[in-house]
DNA sequence: CAGAATCCTGTGAGATACTG
DNA sequence: CAGTATCTCACAGGATTCTG
């Protein structure tokens, strides 16, 4: 999903072998991948994570609402990707423990603090879908 | 990375066939994977992505200074990330005709529009990292 | 330098079946 | 209902080499 704890990392007899300098500041915008944030980053940019986080907004649903509010997603992502939302504190599970099971998920106090970043990545898709599909269709059109 | 064309189309004998209703407007934010805005998500909600457009926030770069501004990119990626990104009016690329080749990337003004969001989901990263994690560790110790 | 072309592998992710 | 357990495979993506 997002979670690639075995990365292999990269071979240090690799072609571009860290590149080293960035003499100036020039580039300071640099974060290695070790850097937390970008770990953070790398965690959160994923398709499934913010569609998640989306759905949740509004406030907690139960597995089979969440499967059907997310168009596509399969159980096993569903549930995986809750997994990972739940065990880095963005999302919170709760076990009625009746028969039948009822589950439900809600955001955290840090996972609403996501939520509003991540509505404004959706925002922009809806607003801007249109001129990205113009200039798509214009530069295929272009080449053939 | 985020193109998948030829994504098998989620096979109309699945056993959650659509599952229809959603009979009341309960769950409003309910988006197919066909709704055009959910495509963008799905381009925009890329590692990848986001770090480049982050990296072009302030100013245009040239494919190697991307290539070492991103820690990890692979070659392959950036330039598969770059096409797509200019395809979709995102990014500007322009190649200065000399020898040696001389080639930089800038955002447009759409992709100026994206770097906001983007901005904004980065900056969460790096504030609220170290409650993630906290509550990762925390949950690992509560599992063993 | 900025890529294109190739080869190869790990794993993201769907399908299916089983269970309390 | 809310999962878990498997099997399977396409493809994302890294490594490497080549070129104008």
């Amino acid at each position: 999903m997002t979670q690639r704890p075995t990365r292999p990392r990269p071979r240090p007899g690799s072609r571009h072998p860290a590149r080293a300098r960035l003499t100036d500041g020039h580039l300071a915008n640099v974060y290695s991948a070790a850097c937390p944030s970008r770990q953070a980053l790398d965690r959160i940019a994923d398709k499934w994570t913010v569609l998640i986080i989306g759905a949740l907004e509004r406030g907690p649903l139960r597995f089979g609402q969440l499967r059907d509010a997310i168009d596509g997603i399969s159980e096993k992502m569903l549930t995986q990707t809750l997994r990972s939302l739940e065990r880095d504190g963005l999302v919170a599970r709760q076990d009625h423990g009746t028969t039948p099971p009822q589950v439900d998920y809600r955001l955290t106090a840090l996972g609403t603090t996501l939520a509003a970043p991540v509505a404004a990545v959706r925002a922009w898709a809806e607003r801007y879908i249109v001129e990205v599909e113009d200039a798509r269709t214009a530069h295929d059109l272009g080449q053939g």
